[in-house]
DNA sequence: CTAGGTTTGGACCAGCAAGTCCAGAACGTG
DNA sequence: CACGTTCTGGACTTGCTGGTCCAAACCTAG
């Protein structure tokens, strides 16, 4: 069992691994590192994370997966007019604009994504859920006649989506925010289009 | 200077080095898979490139880069039909059907993407090559009247690109191809749209 | 108080992977 | 053929990193 400085504990780990590797990436990122962070011991990382690395690791991407769809909020949650659409648009490129070059997902993802399928189902779910509050928002202004009936709901959020995801691998790599924003405004500006 | 020879054992480490990390990830792939693999030595490795390691990802970086350019052609080149584009869509998501889940792009980018400048360089001008070909095309549909001249090319093709980059990472990491399709599909019909 | 579990610190170990080094083979050029 | 350069093989070193282990401190219930 846990007790609640135990659990404590563990949180601490996570949050500290969690924030290295967004920092210096996960190649760059050892147990020793986080340790020294979280200003815990071997013995502490070993005796929460039994599976050692791979344990942590995973624990790290379900806390980020979580992170993401938080950060958006309340936005995502609503995006039932115009001006939630926009406040979302932007909270979603000042994220990734404060944040700078890390993004906790693609990091995780990219290294760990494939391999394990704890990883893989982290992942999945967080698309999911993501995809599924953009979709829901679609319905919600094609019902209220603000968006274009003909546009199919899934297909345009899925690829809303996957337009966020890479605008933020580009920026990741180049440095450069333009490709996020021009997937975000040319998303909804097809979607808002008048039939 | 380099041999015929020389060069040829050269090219040989670059290719094996990114077969290698594209079945089995960077942070699985040592040198010596590498050597193995190509049946070379750490003498040879190290003659050719002295930087070691960074040295030689950096290569097999740009190694990709132009092959991810290069499986695209001859559609990429020469977007000016509506037949050209869906050659051009199928295209894309025929190669990663086929390649499975690994991307040789993502890989490396994800990994030591923001650490070397170098790295940076190679992949900011794929990304340019590749969205400039885009762009290119939808000018010149735009002035064949097939494509809606409201819209703008360059900020379109940045979407559409950022749009295919997210399909793939999702497809990375969840194994589904469906986001990468969508993204096709819907960029491609927001460009299409009435006339 | 004490006995059970939980939590903590840190010394220690084993393996591995990058990188060094050098001797010798192959080459090719005058 | 001779000699300088390039190429090749592989043994060896070195540092690091994940992981083990155990003893001590800390709780908390009875």
């Amino acid at each position: 069992m846990l007790t609640t400085k135990g659990s404590a504990t563990r949180s601490r780990i996570i949050e500290g691994a969690a924030a290295e590797i967004r920092e210096h990436g996960i190649g760059a990122t050892t147990l020793d590192d986080v340790l020294a962070r979280t200003r815990t011991s071997k013995g502490q990382l070993f005796h929460y994370f039994p599976q050692g690395k791979e344990e942590l690791l995973l624990a790290v991407a379900a806390h980020e997966a979580d992170r993401v769809l938080a950060d958006q909020q309340p936005h995502l949650g609503d995006l039932t007019s115009r001006d939630a659409w926009h406040a979302w648009r932007d909270a979603v490129v000042d994220r990734y604009r404060r944040q700078g070059p890390r993004c906790p997902l693609a990091v995780l993802t990219a290294e760990i994504g494939r391999a394990t399928p704890g990883t893989q189902a982290v992942v999945t779910s967080l698309v999911q859920q993501w995809e599924r509050q953009v979709i829901d928002g679609i319905v919600a202004m094609q019902a209220s006649g603000d968006f274009d009936v003909e546009v199919d709901p899934t297909r345009a959020g899925m690829a809303l989506v996957a337009g966020i995801q890479g605008g933020v691998a580009i920026m990741l790599a180049t440095g450069d925010l333009g490709h996020l924003e021009a997937a975000l405004d040319t998303g909804i500006a097809h979607l808002a289009r008048r039939a």
